[in-house]
DNA sequence: TAGAGGATTGAT
DNA sequence: TCAATCCTCTAC
């Protein structure tokens, strides 16, 4: 079951990046499906600084934030890096949750082919990792997640024992608003990525 | 139009 | 701790 654009539409980016978690990202590249359960999330606002959207600043960039919950927000990061968000909230807002971290699920062999990895192990388990073993590139960036190249599956509900809430990585530049809990993690999960 | 820096990663 | 690597944004 495909998640609906009314999963992604509502208002609060935290909540949806708690919900994400053991939801599957599904990638088809040519017909070569891959995909993998969602162990780590983050949540971004345009409330917040840490946001490439703050204070609603539109560019070039990250034009597709501000389209309808539902689309895929992906952008090179340190010149190295695809990174994988999911726009939430209505058009004009601005919000997203990056997809930080997979346990790897459809089309392991492809995935580990495309790192050259002879082992599924930490395949996946970044945000510009998880893109190189799923196929995402910028070319992603915009596309509609009820479409054929890239969409998320429903799945059981995660318990909320198992939700572990921490201060978002690397976004030191956002000041106090870097303290705000909004990563997610799965509990004890192997395929979260490094501290 | 030039310069700085980044929602990362892996090697040292 | 640090370099890789290049696109984006800002300031001039």
């Amino acid at each position: 079951m495909v998640l609906s654009p009314e999963f992604y539409q509502r208002k609060n980016a935290v909540v949806i990046a708690r919900q994400l978690l053991g939801k599957v990202l599904v990638t088809n590249e040519d017909g070569i499906c891959t995909a993998g359960r969602i162990v780590e999330t983050e949540a971004y606002s345009y409330r917040e600084r840490g946001c490439h959207a703050f204070n609603n600043r539109m560019t070039e960039r990250n034009r597709v934030m501000f389209e309808a919950g539902g689309h895929a927000y992906v952008y090179l990061c340190y010149g190295i890096h695809s990174l994988f968000n999911v726009v939430t909230n209505s058009p004009g807002k601005g919000d997203a949750v990056l997809i930080r971290a997979l346990e790897p699920v459809d089309g392991v062999d492809k995935m580990m082919e495309r790192v050259g990895a002879d082992t599924p192990k930490r395949i996946t388990s970044g945000p510009g990792k998880l893109s190189a073993a799923m196929g995402i590139t910028r070319k992603l960036n915009g596309a509609w997640l009820q479409g054929t190249s890239v969409w998320l599956e429903d799945e059981q509900s995660v318990g909320r024992s198992l939700i572990v809430a921490s201060p978002r990585i690397g976004i030191d530049y956002a000041g106090e608003d870097a303290l705000l809990p909004w990563r997610f993690t799965l509990r004890n999960n192997p395929w979260v990525s490094k501290p």
